[in-house]
DNA sequence: ATAACGTGGACCTACGGTGTCCATAATAAA
DNA sequence: TTTATTATGGACACCGTAGGTCCACGTTAT
């Protein structure tokens, strides 16, 4: 359970974009150097950026990258949910196991209607699981790639107050 | 990233094991037919599971497993734990990249320190995915095999009630 | 002694993460 | 218009690992 270099490199790239917003189209070359990626692979994952508007692209001579919104406006779970997918974070294989069904079979007019509903028994693992998700992405929802950028800024003007 | 089947399993299995709490010892037998899942590979899981102290297991004629220690004391966090591995959420791949020395460069008695201490450069990424790492395992830890199971009885008896 | 039961090792398969290469399209500059 | 630059998308390769099976062995109760 980890998330893939793919995201790893997907949000330093971002970084890398936000921090060069001035002079937009940032080529596939100068963020591969600055983040020590090939850029054949790199393309991939900014491609994918592209077909989720994080990033706009523009093709041609002096083209590149430029984030298609304001980096306070980027958070990382968009990141994340674009570069992982948006699958649960945890899914009961079987709800049809015996374990479950005498949980169903306690009677319960409201289970018979989820189950009506959805196709399949509910899973209380399943639910705990899901109140774990709405908590982590809650928190990726109040990260952005401005507030890494901030982060950075802070901790150098600091150190230039000391001097 | 998503968790694995492996502790789908293992969470059902010690479900299991807490509802029948007082007749000790359920088989392997029992639990596959319960979850629905092969004996050969439940096996694995169980012995996963006693190796790290979560189950105990006696062989033999009437043999089978129990929980190793009452159900409120073994947390979501534990078994999940056991079946992931204690990897970390996210690392960074390369600390060494021009993004992260550019960073570092900027003077920093703290940094420097960072770097003779743990032999690479921070990662403000890292930095936040481990916020996000701990708040889940904070969640995690609150979450019990004996929360699921009250959880089950509250649903039953309100139903009851109802009645 | 024998049947029931858990253990651990060897092994297999499928899939996805990681990564490369190339043909193509789009764009700016010459 | 031609050419150089740059992003795009498809095809493909590699490989680690999740998921799963099988079997020989040790242990225990009857």
């Amino acid at each position: 359970m980890q998330f893939s270099k793919s995201t790893d490199y997907a949000l330093h790239a971002l970084i890398h974009l936000g921090h060069a917003e001035r002079c937009s189209n940032v080529g596939i070359k100068e963020l591969s150097g600055s983040l020590g990626v090939s850029e054949s692979y790199l393309s991939k994952i900014m491609s994918k950026l592209r077909q989720d508007g994080i990033v706009r692209a523009v093709p041609g001579v002096n083209g590149g990258y430029e984030l298609a919104r304001a980096a306070d406006r980027i958070t990382f779970l968009d990141v994340i949910q674009v570069m992982e997918g948006r699958q649960k974070l945890f899914e009961c294989s079987n709800t049809n196991s015996r374990q479950h069904r005498l949980l169903a079979e306690e009677g319960t007019a409201r289970r018979e209607r989820d189950k009506e509903r959805t196709g399949k028994n509910e899973c209380l693992v399943e639910k705990v699981m899901e109140g774990a998700e709405q908590h982590l992405h809650q928190y990726l929802r109040e990260r952005t790639i401005q507030s890494v950028l901030d982060e950075a800024f802070k901790r150098c003007s600091h150190e230039a107050n000391k001097k």
